[in-house]
RNA sequence: GGUCGGUUGACCGAGUGGCCAGGUAGCGGUCUGCAAAACCGUGUACGGCGGUUCGACUCCGCCACCGACCUCCA
């Protein structure tokens, strides 16, 4: 299968032309969310951006299994023995099961990726659902010496690891420095090293979320269940894995460091690593309690925004930045996104008016050319969009007459910007679906006004026309005392 | 403190050793009963100081500022 993407490899910190493990077969792997709260801008980034990546690879031709889990156990808050399971805190905060908070913040997170059209991944794995792939990972690190036991939690011993390959590759960490920088010890502490990280954990008595093992009644760590997991769907060694720019480390350092341990070979061909959303000039995140919920932002409904955006602006706004770029919230950058949106869009109701010409003033084939360049350029959607604007002047030129399509090149242009807006971007018309109340009510306010205005001016055979226009659809005008009402049949 | 990244016009945001990003806003014009849309035109943008070069926003050095990661985070 032939392409001629290049994607940024954070591994090697160069651009790559994707070569598939087996083609036509490609395997993504992207770090989902801890369902403990409601899904907020900074979530749509990954989402959008991998499904961007997603919907090409299926545009080019391949057959993707995209794999995307739900983080729904084993998340610590902090370190590892202090931490607390963010869900478990959750759920006491709520007065929940677990399995409830879980349940509803993940719906929440389903319900806002399907309004930013963002596609279902292929497998949609969750961490509890794989405890026994991962206790047989654990044991398989501490049948090769990678990992000991300690009063019923074993560890991932880094400095074994580092004797046979080399800690700290992705992230470009040097373990002396970790050594060096790494924060005071606790007490207790039940590790080797500092850096060692958890592969199971036992749980005090009063902990819910537990299961049974041959260390102890505990639950995994964090690490653990993306190893598990791309490793079940996708093999052991597999072409992409993606996620945010904070997980680099120590997430995706210590899932690259078990994977390799457990099967002797490295597992992800290439690492890909969105940047973030920051809001002025500040990573937005929910441990520094400055980000916006999509809810919120879909409904304007937060101190911060002068408006309610829709997905598709917000779809919009992050596709126009580059996704190894940060890119800043404002409500200024929204609203430019959502005019630029809404020029975009006219553009294919507008292609439908032009007629065509005998003779083509304009080359579809080199715009074409351009937007796959773009694409393939680690998928530069700013630079793709720029050239899909410059195909919109030229579909409102055409509408104004002033450049000329052929019938064949007008519909190669119809095809182009199908692919590429609706197919590739994932952006979607959302007017003409928004047929609601609100309009409904809004139109009718301005008809009775006209109405007023005409029997104000003893005008009733247009006063009259309107009423019994309005009964012939089945609308009913009624002038009671206190001013006039309608009703629908 | 360590590691890495950024600083682009009113705002957002690409990119490149010499030529146009694009979007939004502004200004002028065409069109239009008015308005809107559309189209055309328009802005001496590249943090500071040096250096390399025929030529740097783009390469190198230093400085300043901002941020990310080093603990959980998309």
């Amino acid at each position: 299968m032939q392409n001629n993407l290049h994607i940024f490899n954070s591994l090697t910190k160069k651009k790559e032309p994707f070569k598939p493990l087996h083609p036509p077969f490609a395997g993504i792997y992207v770090c989902g969310p801890t369902v403990y709260s409601d899904t907020h801008l900074g979530h749509a980034r990954p989402a959008i951006t991998f499904d961007l990546l997603f919907r090409y690879l299926l545009h080019l031709g391949y057959k993707v299994r995209y794999v995307r889990n739900i983080t729904d156990v084993g998340h610590l808050e902090n370190d590892a023995d202090e931490g607390e399971d963010k869900i478990l805190k959750k759920a006491r905060l709520e007065h929940l099961e677990p399995m409830e908070i879980v349940q509803k913040y993940m719906d929440v997170y389903h319900r806002n990726m399907q309004q930013l059209n963002v596609l279902n991944p292929s497998i949609e794995p969750r961490a509890s659902g794989h405890i026994i792939e991962q206790q047989e990972l654990v044991a398989e690190l501490l049948k090769k010496g990678y990992a000991y036991e300690v009063n019923g939690s074993v560890y991932f011993d880094v400095l074994k690891y580092n004797e046979s390959y080399k800690y700290g590759k992705l992230s470009g960490r040097v373990l002396e420095e970790l050594q060096a920088n790494t924060r005071s010890l606790e007490g207790q502490d039940e590790k080797k090293n500092p850096y060692d990280f958890a592969l199971w954990k036992k749980a005090s008595p009063e902990h819910i979320m537990k299961w049974p093992s041959p260390w102890s009644y505990g639950f995994p760590g964090w690490h653990l269940e993306c190893s598990a997991m791309s490793n079940k769907y996708l093999g052991d060694v597999f072409d992409i894995h993606g996620g945010g720019m904070d997980l680099q480390f120590p997430h995706h350092e210590c899932e690259l460091a078990q994977s390799t341990a457990a099967h002797g070979v490295e597992p992800v061909r290439y690492w890909m690593h969105n940047n973030m959303i920051t809001i002025n000039g500040q990573k937005m995140a929910r441990s520094l309690g400055n980000f916006i919920t999509l809810d919120q932002l879909f409904s304007g409904d937060h101190p911060l925004l002068q408006q309610a955006y829709s997905p598709m602006t917000i779809r919009f706004f992050i596709l126009q930045a580059h996704y190894r770029s940060t890119v800043d919230f404002s409500n200024e950058a929204l609203q430019a996104a959502e005019k630029g949106m809404q020029k975009l869009m006219k553009a294919f109701e507008t292609i439908e008016k032009i007629k065509a010409a005998p003779k083509s003033s304009v080359d579809i084939d080199a715009i074409r050319k351009k937007c796959y360049e773009a694409i393939d350029d680690d998928l530069n959607s700013p630079i793709l969009l720029s050239h899909l604007f410059d195909a919109v002047r030229i579909i409102n030129s055409a509408a104004d007459g002033t450049e000329t399509l052929a019938a064949d090149d007008l519909a190669d242009l119809k095809n182009l910007m199908n692919i590429f807006v609706f197919e590739i971007l994932g952006l979607k018309n959302e007017s003409a679906s928004g047929n609601d109340e609100a309009l409904t009510s809004e139109l009718m306010n301005i008809i009775i006004s006209l109405r007023k205005d005409a029997r104000d001016k003893k005008d009733f055979p247009t006063s009259d026309k309107i009423r019994s226009e309005l009964n012939r659809i089945g609308i009913t005008l009624k002038d009671t005392k206190e001013g006039v009402e309608w009703e629908r049949d």
